[in-house]
DNA sequence: ACCTGAACACCGTTCAAGT
DNA sequence: ACCTGAACACCGTTCAAGT
């Protein structure tokens, strides 16, 4: 009899509780996210988790490693230039499933094994295409968070602190805003506007990200392209 | 004799919150600043700061108002390129100084005034050189928050969470560390340690913060000057 | 071996009251 | 106009106890 009950919620396992998190998170947020909250979702006093994982920073690691694994490994047999662009794809279409995933791993103060693991191929895919462990180390310093397919935008419009949908903005309120906008931050405004001129929002983010994302990454590659025929070595600091 | 008494503890207001917050957080940390750690080191109930700051997001926006009013203003009578270059070394500097400011930065979810204003002030210098509305804009996207003299690097050697000195790692252990890394991360462990190679540490990061910084901001600046002197724009999508 | 309950030391913030 | 005190609804985590 409470072996039936027992069954209706089966033993808990670190897995469980990993996959619980990357779910909870998925759907309600990071800020929400608390032990406790997570411990009522899976039907269980809060202390319960704490025999699965040590303690709240090693439950986030454990939710990245579950995020790092969504991620494609390298396609075999091309070069290197289109496998690293590839793989930063195939990051950024896992990294914004998970919305959450890119702040989480940004507070990470040292690497789980799944994250070393995704660095060690992804230097692996220089190191192919015959590049030297100079160049790929300044090249991975350089490639920074756009390597997890994400770049730091201060302020993107798609993340909202809480999960909600932006606000919707009176007209009254968008004129006010584009006023002290044209007196105050021209340069911004006339940039704003040109992005979203065919959408109708005045001060929202009518810009493509993806196009953007792309833009930065081609340029980084590209550059890094011509240093690499250039055979270029840091111990001469030549101009690039 | 109560006035007398009352002016060792001079009036609050929104500026001493501020500036008492900010040399707060440079001393311990961005984790330990809580309103209520403020008001006690303000002499103050809890309470009294709400009267100054609608809430903690608010105190969080000043704070970071104050740090970017430390930024330099952009160098007159200069190409746009070194203008923006030191433009943006004078923000590193700044940010260096108040090393929970990045952090801090990334979280806001609306910039204040004093962020547009760098940014428009920022945008500025590009149209000053002749840039595109366009370019612009991309461009502005692609150096991201190296703008603001950083760059998201994940697992940076010098934040550690809790603001404390790297704990010193015992020989035995970095040894069988070494042995990890060289059996299942040999190529970050090769970059590592070519990084690394003129002091002791192995798997501690060695190199040179600044020069990865100018390495990966030189990039970016020749990429883009390369675009500017093509006339590149961007309904053309062009191969970079 | 795994889960529970009560407790501790914190948070940000409200409300009504004091001066 | 500014500051206070008590309270509320949360946190992460400890410890000792249950099964």
């Amino acid at each position: 009899m409470t072996q039936q009950i027992a069954e209706r919620r089966p033993r808990l396992n670190r897995d469980r509780v990993l996959q619980a998190a990357v779910a909870l998170a998925d759907e309600v947020g990071i800020g929400p996210l608390s032990m406790r909250r997570l411990a009522q979702e899976l039907d269980v006093v809060p202390m319960a988790l704490y025999k699965h994982v040590a303690n709240k920073e090693e439950l986030l690691d454990g939710m990245v490693d579950v995020v790092i694994g969504e991620i494609d490994p390298p396609v075999a047999g091309a070069d290197w230039k289109s496998m690293v662009r590839l793989r930063v794809l195939s990051a950024r279409r896992v990294l914004q499933r998970h919305q959450w995933a890119r702040r989480v791993l940004e507070t990470r103060t040292n690497p789980t094994p799944a994250v070393l693991g995704y660095m060690d191929s992804f230097i692996g895919m220089f190191f192919a295409g015959g590049f030297s462990v100079d160049l790929t180390h300044h090249v991975m310093h350089a490639i920074g968070s756009r390597m997890w397919g994400f770049t730091q935008e201060l302020f993107d419009a798609t993340a909202t602190s809480d999960g909600d949908a932006p606000a919707p903005v009176a007209p009254e309120v968008q004129a006010a805003m584009y006023q002290e906008m044209s007196a105050n931050y021209p340069n911004v405004l006339q940039v704003a506007t040109a992005a979203s001129h065919d959408d109708g929002s005045v001060v929202g983010s009518g810009c493509d990200d993806q196009f953007e994302f792309e833009f930065a990454l081609d340029l980084l590659l590209d550059g890094i392209e011509r240093l690499h025929q250039l055979q270029w070595v840091s111990s001469e600091h030549p101009s690039l």
